[in-house]
RNA sequence: GCCUGGGUGGCGGAACUGGUAGACGCAAGGGACUUAAAAUCCCUCGGUCCUUGAGGCUGUGCGGGUUCGACUCCCGCCCCAGGCACCA
């Protein structure tokens, strides 16, 4: 009876089975090692694309496995369910976004569950949900006693048509995506977290997290920039106050001609006050702060500045320097203000032949001569102090500690350290996300909502229109509260928090789901379960997300409210799964199915292919992965994700292999049933008996296999070189003769082989290989040990030795795996062909390279 | 622009710390089986040259360098991707 591989039906059984039977459910057992296995948690964006398909097999091939190697494994799964998307879908298709969210969750639940990954679904949650985010505003107000959460002033992109505030994403070249105009900046009192005062202990830890990949730390290291220089002071010619700047070149401060403040800085208006330059300077400002921040300071953009009408005074040398405002000097780094020294600096320098500004040399090469007439750019290297004083003939490297206590000495500045790092704004003023529990109170100022009247809980009845600016805002029966400290009428603040602070702890809350005693985590299960052993993500995470995380578990730990210094010890930073852009000249960007034959399915126009990019929702380059678990199965589109290519790598999505994978799939299930009437009754071979000629090679392959796979999962997460692996053996599986019905010796070492080849494809493809399992006799293979390899079975009896000439592979040999250097070189020269080649040139060298090659270098 | 990665056949990728480049798979071509098709099985498959061989040369984005030997290390370019603080 031949039974053919049905994928929709063996899933589905089997989805059934461990559902019904809770085998993922998972307790504290301290009996047990804990195994956290977190993959980043998604956006409830409605259906779940190839990249998140591609994470959660990942994720979850890592959860089995670790299962099968006797590990307590906690795998759960939850939803980020606050932020723009569910607004935006409002004000497009008047649905709430509550009802938006809830309808996308469920869908995208019945997708995870039907690709049968591995979660225990009793911790499932959503953010949304005042049962989660009741703590999180209970962390703002902890926060919010010990300074760590603040407000002050900071700027929006703003629509002056849609009256409202935009996200970066909604800012298309300068516009607004809705209505086109051109949007600007607006300065509004909005709430910070102090990131800033964990900087050193965030910075300190790059270096204590082994399990994270280089890169990432890299780009954290990078983002918090830390730099060592010095304040120094410029007293004003006026004699009214100074100026403070931030530099790590004090060595060229006797070159510091001109003094340059960030357009908006509020300095700049302050001095030009009553002067006839007013009217100007304000037209530069406003049209400056209209350009993009991040064009501004790049080297090629066209530097421009005005002159302020104000001078200030050079500490060291006493000279007065023109004070101008400049479109490439940042406000929020450093103190705004930058001393320029046009002969080392490049664009000090564009900016001094611009408005024609004195240059001054104070470091001179060793291999030329500058000279101020002739130079054609800064010359920014290092080099040996000139009319510096009494700096001159220094090393300009060595002046930079001398020139600080100089400068400290004559009270004109200090060493100091600089951070690149800004405090994290979490204010927004949009609708769906967690309420900020403040009231806002016109006799008692910002005051804290009392812990006890916790939840302050989001309103349902709002309108959304895109318009206006907050929702909330204008939502009378959420606004208007009274003072809980003077009991007169207030308001409640309406900004709701950036969805970043919900992922910075739900992976504490996962320990303790459903615990609903204040703090909202149960410390006991917390110390059993943090931290994450191995956590896995986008690459597009690397800094932000990470960062915010980290930060929020240090805070968290000095509340006590968890015991851990940070919250993942492993990291896994996958790939995009990338796909080119389609674009309509009328409907924007279209899904894959709003396109036909190159042209848009609505309105008949020709399609723009644009860029390869990170699959997103708002770019509409997504791939459905519902139709490729219609056609081939869940297991087929897993295990087609995993050879496409290794985790970390991106992948540009493409429909061809599939049929690969599900050939594949088909031949492993064709070769077991085949086999199944002989092995069933067998006991696989174990080691009883010395084997010989195909029955040896076949288990060699089999231990050789184990061995392979076992290090390519546990050491590289390579579950593509793991699966080939297993191909290449279950190809050995069919080319092996068939032995007769009565051979048991061969039939249990086919047999040893056909169980090694479904217990190493477990975690990988989960449901085919329980299928086969139980087609054997065997119980429920989510619980089975992961195989283990004999080192003296899987090693070979003969290995082959290249022979090359002048690194030239020109023969090879074959020897016994022990044989000896010295007989290995001389077979080599005396090997037929390297022999007739060498023959009558003299041999130089030769270099052996044990078990591996041998290369004679030899000349004419 | 800045920070961080990446670039290997027609395609996805392999090659562990400098030691056989192209494992495994896809696509393609040829053959077997079949009334036929599908499925399955077998063979070929980087380029190029000739004397068609157990052949020579060449080949890992481009240009240099180090080494007996470089996809791998160093220097300089080009291209692609991610992040750049309100997409998540």
């Amino acid at each position: 009876m031949e039974k053919k591989y049905n994928p929709s039906e063996i899933e589905e059984k089997w989805q059934r089975h461990w559902e019904t039977k809770k085998i993922f459910k998972v307790t504290e057992d301290p009996a047990k090692k804990k195994y956290y296995l977190l993959e980043m948690f998604p956006y409830p964006s409605g259906r779940i694309h190839i990249g998140h398909v591609r994470n959660y097999t990942i994720g979850d091939v890592v959860a089995r496995y670790k299962r099968m190697k006797g590990f307590n494994v906690l795998h759960p799964m939850g939803w980020d369910a606050f932020g723009m998307p569910a607004e935006n879908a409002a004000i497009e298709h008047s649905i709430h976004p509550s009802a938006w969210t809830h309808e996308n969750i469920e869908n995208m639940k019945r997708q995870l569950k039907r690709m049968g990954f591995s979660y225990d679904w009793d911790r499932e949650l959503a953010t949304c949900d005042p049962e989660y985010y009741r703590w999180e505003q209970l962390f703002f107000l902890r926060m919010y006693e010990k300074g760590l959460a603040y407000k002050k002033s900071s700027t929006v992109n703003w629509c002056p048509q849609c009256r409202t505030v935009l996200a970066n994403e909604q800012v298309e070249a300068g516009l607004c995506w809705r209505c086109g105009s051109e949007v600007g900046e607006q300065y509004l009192n909005q709430w910070f977290f102090r990131i800033t005062a964990y900087v050193e202990e965030l910075l300190e830890y790059c270096d204590k997290l082994p399990g994270w990949p280089e890169r990432v730390l890299t780009m954290q290291k990078n983002w918090i920039g830390k730099s060592y220089g010095c304040e120094a002071s410029f007293p004003m010619a006026d004699g009214k106050g100074a100026i403070p700047v931030f530099t790590t070149r004090q060595d060229t401060i006797f070159g510091a001609t001109f003094m340059l403040v960030a357009a908006e800085h509020p300095l700049v208006m302050d001095l030009v006050q009553e002067k006839s330059c007013e009217g100007a300077v304000r037209d530069f400002v406003e049209k400056i702060k209209k350009q993009d921040k991040k064009m501004r300071t790049s080297e090629y953009y066209e530097k421009e500045g005005i002159f302020l009408d104000a001078y200030c005074l050079n500490p060291v040398t006493g000279r007065k320097m023109p004070i101008y405002a400049a479109n490439f000097v940042l406000a929020d780094y450093g103190t705004g203000c930058v001393m320029a020294v046009p002969t080392h600096d490049q664009r000090d320098f564009e900016f001094a032949r611009k408005y024609d500004l004195p240059l001054i040399v104070v470091i001179q090469p060793s291999d030329q001569a500058l000279n101020v007439q002739t130079m054609t750019e800064a010359y920014v290297g290092n080099g040996v102090l000139v009319n510096s004083g009494p700096f001159d003939g220094m090393e300009n490297l060595k002046a930079l500690d001398s020139i600080a206590d100089h400068l400290e000495a004559i009270g004109r500045g200090k060493k100091m350290v600089q951070y690149r790092l800004r405090d994290w704004g979490i204010s927004r003023q949009r609708y769906w996300g967690a309420p900020i529990p403040m009231v806002l109170c016109d006799e008692c100022g910002t005051v804290p909502v009392p812990e006890n009247d916790l939840p302050v809980v989001l309103p349902k009845d709002v309108e959304l229109t895109g318009e206006g600016g907050s929702p909330l805002a204008r939502h009378k029966p959420f606004v208007e509260t009274a003072c809980p400290r003077c009991g007169r009428p207030a308001r409640r603040e309406t900004d709701t928090m950036d969805t970043f602070v919900e992922s910075s702890w739900y992976f504490d809350r996962f320990c303790s789901a459903h615990y609903g005693i204040k703090p909202g985590l149960d410390r006991a299960k917390i110390d059993y379960w943090m931290p994450v052993d191995q956590y896995i993500g986008g690459i597009e995470h690397a800094i932000l997300h990470l960062l915010y995380a980290r930060f929020y578990t240090k805070m968290l730990r000095d509340f006590g409210v968890v015991g851990v210094d940070e919250p993942f010890t492993n990291l896994l930073t996958q790939g995009m799964v990338c796909k080119e852009t389609m674009r309509c000249p009328e409907h924007g960007y279209r899904f894959p199915d709003e396109v036909r034959e190159g042209k848009c399915t609505q309105c008949d126009r020709g399609i723009q292919i644009g860029k390869t990019e990170k699959m997103s929702k708002s770019l509409k380059n997504v791939v459905d992965p519902d139709y490729l678990i219609k056609a081939y199965g869940a297991d087929t589109a897993r295990i087609f994700c995993l050879f496409a290519s290794p985790p970390e790598k991106d992948l540009e999505w493409s429909d061809q292999g599939v049929d690969g994978a599900f050939r594949f799939l088909n031949r492993t299930w064709r070769i077991v049933v085949d086999y199944l009437d002989d092995i069933r009754k067998v006991t696989p071979f174990a080691g009883e008996e010395p084997l010989e000629g195909d029955l040896k090679a076949l288990r060699r392959k089999t231990h050789q296999t184990i061995r392979k796979v076992t290090f390519d999962i546990e050491d590289r997460f390579h579950f593509n070189t793991a699966i080939s692996a297993v191909m290449e053996l279950v190809n050995a599986l069919y080319l092996f003769p068939r032995p007769a019905a009565d051979d048991r010796r061969a039939l249990a070492v086919v047999r040893e082989t056909v169980e090694t080849v479904i217990l190493l494809l477990a975690p990988l493809v989960p449901h085919i290989t329980e299928e086969l399992w139980s087609l054997l006799g065997r119980e429920t293979l989510a619980d089975a040990a992961w195989p283990l390899f004999d080192t003296t079975v899987a090693s070979e009896e003969e290995i082959t030795i290249v022979i090359q000439i002048n690194g030239k592979v020109r023969s090879r040999i074959s020897v016994p795996a022990d044989e000896d250097g010295d007989r290995i070189r001389a077979l080599a020269l005396a090997e037929e062909r390297i022999a007739r080649q060498i023959a009558g040139k003299k041999v130089i060298k030769e270099v052996y390279v044990p078990k591996k090659l041998v290369n004679i270098v030899v000349k004419e």
